[in-house]
This record gives C-alpha cells, sequence and structure tokens, in this order.
DNA sequence: CGAACTGTTGAGAGGCTTCAAGCCTAGTGG
DNA sequence: CCACTAGGCTTGAAGCCTCTCAACAGTTCG
C-alpha cells in the first residue's frame, strides 16, 4: 500500500511522503463493519484504497441518512477531525474495504507545513460542500422520482458502468431509501416504475441503466 | 472599516495584515442588491462587515433554495472561488449591508503564507459541512413543522433576540418558506399554528418566540 | 433449518402542494 | 398627494404524493 499513489498526496515532497509512510496503517475491513460512530472522538481520518464505505447521520427512529459514499482515493472522518471535535456522522462498510488510516498529528503536520496540501484540503471541502448544497436543493424541491433518477446518474459518475452497463455499486433498497431520502416502499415502487418504462433494469441490487437520456429527463437535468 | 476586528484574520501577522488592508475594498450595499448570481465568476469573497445576506440556489421553476444568511463575520463566495469554478449559489443582500471585497491573489497569497489562517479556512469549511448534512437530514426525514420549528430556533441562536424577544432577522414568507423548503401558503399555516398554541408571537414580520422549550419540543431536539 | 433481515405489493391515511381568490402594504407615477 | 399597481400575505378547497402499516415471499447466515 503505497500512498504516493493518491491525489491528494501528491503535493508531498520526499520527506513529508516518508513521514506519512511511518505513520500511517493499513487494515482490511469486512463489509458490515462500523469504522466510527457518531459521537466518537477520532485520532485520524482514513483514506479508502479499495472497497466502499457509506458515511451517514441516524435521525428519526434511527432511520439512516445517508450523506454519501465514499470509494478509492476518498477520505472519510476528516471533517470532525479537523474541526477537532465529536464525530456527527457515522461510517460503515458495505464493500469489503483496505482503509489507511492517517493520524491526526500528521495530518496537522502536512497542513502546517505544506500550503499545497492545505489547497488540497479546501479544495475537496467546497467540493464536497458543493454537493451537499446541491442535494438540499433537490431535496427541497424535487420529488421522490427526480431525486432517485438523480441519484441514480451520481451513482453512475461515482462508481460507473461495467460493460453490460450495470452500476458498479451493489446497495440494498434500505440503503438507497436512505440516500435519496425516503422509505424502502417509495424507492421499490420508483425503481419498478423506472423498470416497466425500460429505463433501467434490475436483476436484485444489480442496476442496469438502459436509457440515460430518459433518466436524465425525469431527474430534470 | 478594520480587518482586524474579524476572528477569520486573527492569526495574521503585521505584515500580512498590511498587505489585506492595502487590496481590500468596502462597500455599502443597498437591501434587495444582488451581490453575485449564478454561474458568475468571481475574482475575489466578500467579509460582511453589517447587516445580512442570503445565499440561495435556483432551483425548479426558479423557486429559491435558501443556503444560510450570512452575518457581521461572516464571508460569502468563498467556496467557488477555492474551487476556481463558477459560482454555483447566489447571494442577495435583505438588509442593508456593508461588504469588504478581498481579492483572490490575496487569498492565496494568506493561503500559502500563514498555515493558521489556511486551518482557519478549512475549519469553517468543516462547519459549514456540519450544517448541510444536518439540514440534508431534517429535510429528508421532519415535517414541516419540525423542519419550521428548528429553523426558528436556528436563527434565534445566529441572529438572537431583542429585549422582548423578537428575533433580529425579517424574513418575508417566502423567504422564510424558501429556507424551510417549503410552499409559502405551508409555512404561514404552520406560523398560525405556531401563534394559536401561543409558542410564538406574529407582528408582520416580526417574530416573537413566547416558548422557546415548546418550539424545542416541536422540533425533536 | 430457523431466525432475522431484505424485498415486494396493496390499501388507507394524511401531510403538503397547488390553485384560486381576496386583502393588505409599499412603492410609483401622474 | 393620491390613485394605482405589483407583490406579499392569508385562507379555503381539492387532490396528489408519499408514508405507514400489514402481509408475505425470498435470502442470507449462523
Amino acid at each position: 500500500m503505497n500512498v504516493s499513489d493518491f491525489a491528494m498526496f501528491s503535493s508531498l515532497n520526499k520527506e513529508e511522503m516518508i513521514r506519512l509512510n511511518y505513520d500511517k496503517s493499513s487494515e482490511r475491513w469486512k463489509k458490515g463493519t462500523l469504522i466510527y460512530g457518531e459521537g466518537s472522538r477520532l485520532n485520524g481520518f482514513y483514506l479508502i484504497s479499495s472497497g466502499i464505505v457509506k458515511v451517514f447521520k441516524m435521525g428519526i427512529n434511527g432511520k439512516e441518512q445517508i450523506i454519501r459514499f465514499a470509494k478509492r482515493g476518498d477520505i472519510v472522518g476528516y471533517r470532525s477531525l479537523i474541526s477537532q471535535e465529536l464525530a456527527c456522522s457515522s461510517a460503515k462498510v458495505i464493500d469489503e474495504a483496505v482503509l489507511v488510516h492517517i493520524p491526526y498529528d500528521t495530518l496537522l503536520f502536512l497542513i502546517q507545513n505544506n500550503w499545497r496540501f492545505s489547497k488540497h484540503m479546501l479544495e475537496l471541502l467546497c467540493g464536497e460542500l458543493k454537493e451537499s448544497n446541491e442535494y438540499i436543493t433537490n431535496l427541497a424541491q424535487k420529488s421522490i422520482r427526480e431525486r432517485l433518477a438523480e441519484k441514480l446518474l451520481l451513482l453512475k459518475k461515482d462508481f460507473e458502468l461495467d460493460n453490460q452497463n450495470t452500476l458498479q455499486i451493489s446497495l440494498s433498497r434500505i440503503d438507497l431509501a436512505n440516500t435519496v431520502g425516503t422509505a424502502t416502499e417509495s424507492v421499490i415502487r420508483e425503481l419498478m416504475e423506472l423498470k416497466h418504462n425500460n429505463v433501467i433494469d434490475l436483476q436484485g441490487r444489480r442496476i442496469r441503466i438502459l436509457d440515460e437520456r430518459s433518466l436524465r429527463r425525469v431527474a430534470h437535468l
């Protein structure tokens, strides 16, 4: 596991890279494992080397609201770390993952010594904030169907399709519902609707995108 | 107008402060003026010295989704500036304001030369991201009534009450609806409901909070 | 193999939006 | 200075979207 492969560390010089490699630690995590929970104190953040992680918040009646899915190259747990407060979200492995743990002191060291790294972090946060704000607008103004269609397109962008146009992320209906922000039953009904209109095809958790143009139209994009 | 009053510049040394003071420019903005619009290119960000600014995105049918209200000490326009992309939100004055414009080059200079400033910016972004994520959970899971109650409490935290418990921000019903993420009529009905239950009192746009405990209960906090 | 969880479908209820109509307020122009 | 207009505010009614509850089939895993 060599961290120099990752874009977020591309600005580090040799010395910084040596320190990072010394401080970090990699570990394999099984599907379903909680990486950290709301209210816990983190002593570092996690870089995802492989696998998929969901970041979510607990809402009413223990219903999860999924904030984002993180994949290779993404980091999780850095928000509360930088703020030096307790985690206000949880992270769970949904696809067997290898995570690189990077201690707080190392993060601080990099921020203090390498402005390019800081700028990278700033840009990363700005990107996340942009997506969050867009999602707020969608939640407030779009119907379930529109949101689902848009989310499928976003998942396509982030996780891509295989050669049969199948989304390369496997989500339970429950997780999909908690991403779109609706009830499981509603997401199922809308998926069926899209299937009957030949926009997508379903085989269990495999979602094939048959007609991206239609999907885009449904999403109002 | 002396920028050294503001927390976000507390880490600057004398030399940096001189440069900042040289580069910046203050201006008075009338109520209703658009500071920047979605899709525009910014060449700096704005620090709010006085007044109130709303940051919003255009959604379906030109319906605004208000992301946040910014007041003295807050900054707007920095997200797209740091990302060096076109603005993906708009900002409009809703209470006569004095804004300090700080050019991109100055921002970059500070990021490159003062890690404490960068850290400040990182923490600021983390705070905004946290609020955005909490709002996503609320939008997805709470009713209009709950969201309205919570928003009133948040407005109280940010803009405080006068000695008669009146919220020190004057919002149109439309803006309030676009903040909560609902129709104007709905927000009016819920406000009336709260008034009839003696939780709040209304006199035009003035909102008096009579029973914060009840409000907190309604908001499920 | 059973338990626990996920997925699916139907029915009913209710929260919220939309439309419509009227009132009120503030700002404008004659 | 006042009528006028545009936009904000309010209320009612109708109807749809979405949630919840319930029941059951399918699946996974110890």
